[in-house]
RNA sequence: GCCCCUGUAGUUCAACGGAUAGAACGAGAGACUCCUAAGCUCUAAAUAGAGGUUCAAUUCCUCUCAGGGGUACCA
């Protein structure tokens, strides 16, 4: 249990006691260390005296709680920091991890970038968030999926393929296209006949291919580049191969939810929340992608995800009604759908903005800004940001200012602990005692160190990753203040033994945390 | 038009409805006889505007202004 689930409830189990009353108190950590180390405005919504309840909060957990405006602050005692150094040693890379998952399935959906062109700076940025994300849940206890969805069939497969082509339909533009056609030369040579299709179907089979080759030869390697490992690459093809798009069908029909109206077919999705109903099948008789995200959801009900989660750009917000209204269709609780929309990346150079598109061949892509910053960068640059910000990335900046980014600061302090490390003596490093660590700045890196298990918490509550970097970044912090004030390996052995468990501890927090970030550890800068 | 998101130091970003709004970069100043100076310490600098709800608003509501995205028998 972290530290404030334990403050929470003897605040929670006194006011029970004492005034009758199920609450559920508010525990956080209060912005200014003056006001304690954790702080509950409990008082203040029950309408209470503060100084009241605090007579009941007597715990060794605390060195003193006080009052102060309405807010009851809990100090922690320097003998519990000194015991949460023996269960962070014992405990090692598992610190931190949570149970709230019970062990329960969920599924996180992220980039599924069209198989049209190279992995982009927003594909990055959803790439990293989801990725992290699902760390997080990993590590609190759910077994999670990490699912790539590619849309390998449909208009833009054609389009792909009039582009690959070069005729008047072609839609694509960029190296990558000239590059497909030297790599196709020979279906591009024999040409429809000899193919042995229909002309109006040559495009569609060109596309299919090309989007094969995009898929194996420039995003999967990009995706490995990012650290990345999905479990699952999803191919919308095969809901079609496996027969599934029929059976959608027939269930919507059961269900009754299918109308035709001028030639097409349509789901009626409006008593589901969205906010027309949406067409399945068209007027020539092509299946939308619509139909597919239905099916596709059916199968990953069928495959046991009791949590369906998806990162999605911004230029898809219109999906979340739509998927939630499928999820409606099909019984699926609403609530355990969670769809996270990650603002647009705007590409600015010089100072100007550059419209990135794919269509006109303007882009940069992942592969490229991890070449120009390196992954720790990149992965940092994004993760510390809110999805809901809109990010302006100005590559000249960024390769400015990458010697200079934070994601280093953090690092520092991991080789810094290595380098002290591998200077000390060797002591077998006990799991109790640790009297000797009572300076503020040891107390304060055991209190950052502690807060760990508490930052995955929230995260995994609301979903916002870039609290992981804001916190990495206060440990980092809190780390070289300790190491400016409290000198390790010194004369004196019992200080020495207890200042190296502590910094042993710090190491392991420290690799908890760019591990659920997918940062590396170097043990030398 | 309707829907979603945003507006916070010079810049890029933080802040479950809580206390003195935090960082980083940039600007200015300082400290080393000592385990890595990619570090430490200090200074200046911000909630777009107007109302409202609340004991308490950067946060919630309404309006105004300014941006981004969506609104297809495209994906």
């Amino acid at each position: 249990m972290t530290t404030r689930q334990i403050i929470k409830q003897l605040l929670e189990r006194a006011i029970k006691k004492n005034y009758g009353k199920k609450v559920k108190a508010g525990v956080e950590k209060p912005q200014n260390f003056f006001f304690g180390d954790y702080a509950t405005n409990v008082a203040m919504m029950l309408k209470q005296d503060p100084n009241k309840i605090a007579l009941f909060l007597k715990s060794p957990l605390f060195e003193k709680v006080e009052t102060k405006r309405g807010f009851i602050n809990f100090f922690l005692s320097k003998e519990y920091l000194q015991k949460k150094v023996g269960q962070i040693l014992k405990q090692g890379e598992r610190f931190g991890d949570l149970k709230i998952g019970r062990g329960e399935r969920v599924n996180v959906e992220f980039v599924s970038a069209n198989p049209t062109g190279p992995l982009t700076l927003g594909n990055g940025r959803g790439g990293f968030c989801g990725d992290c994300l699902a760390n997080i849940l990993e590590r609190s206890g759910f077994k999670v999926t990490r699912e790539y969805y590619i849309n390998d069939r449909g208009k833009q497969v054609v389009q792909l393929g009039h582009s690959v082509i070069g005729d008047e339909e072609s839609v694509y533009k960029g190296n990558y296209i000239e590059e497909l056609k030297g790599k196709m030369k020979g279906v591009l040579v024999k040409g429809p006949i000899l193919v042995k299709v229909p002309a109006q179907k040559y495009a569609d089979r060109v596309g299919e291919k090309a989007a094969n080759i995009i898929l194996k030869e420039m995003i999967k390697p990009a995706v490995k580049k990012m650290g990345i490992k999905f479990d699952t690459w999803f191919s919308e093809k095969s809901l079609y191969k496996k027969g599934e798009i029929k059976k959608t069908l027939s269930l919507l029909r059961k269900k009754k939810l299918i109308y035709e109206k001028e030639g097409a077919f349509w789901f009626k999705s409006i008593p589901f929340g969205d906010d027309k109903d949406r067409v399945l099948i068209k007027e020539d008789g092509e299946e939308t992608y619509f139909l597919s995200d239905i099916a596709y959801l059916t199968d990953k009900i069928n495959r046991g995800f009791k949590k369906i989660i998806f990162f999605l750009g911004a230029d898809h917000s219109g999906y979340v009604q739509r998927i939630k209204a499928i999820a409606k269709a099909l019984g699926f609780p609403v609530e355990n759908i969670d769809i996270i929309i990650m603002q647009l990346v705007k590409l600015f150079e010089k100072g100007k903005e550059v419209r990135m598109s794919k269509r006109a061949g303007i882009y940069l892509t992942i592969e490229e800004l991890i070449d120009e910053v390196g992954l720790d960068v990149a992965r940092f640059f994004f993760l510390q940001r809110s999805p809901d910000s809109h990010l302006n990335f100005d590559l000249d900046l960024a390769r400015k200012q990458s010697a200079k980014n934070p994601v280093y600061y953090i690092q520092y302090a991991h080789a810094r602990i290595c380098s002290i490390l591998r200077k000390s003596p060797k002591y077998k490093i006990q799991d109790k005692g640790y009297k000797t660590l009572s300076h503020p700045s040891e107390l304060n890196l055991i209190r950052q160190l502690i807060r760990l298990p508490e930052v995955i918490e929230d995260t995994v509550k609301d979903r916002q990753v870039q609290r992981i970097p804001q916190y990495a970044l206060d440990l980092a912090t809190t780390f070289h203040q300790f190491y400016r004030d409290c000198k390790v390996i010194s004369d004196n052995n019992q200080s020495t033994k207890e200042r190296l468990a502590l910094v042993l501890a710090a190491k392991i927090i420290l690799k908890n945390t760019l591990s659920l970030m997918g940062i590396s550890t170097p043990e030398k800068m």
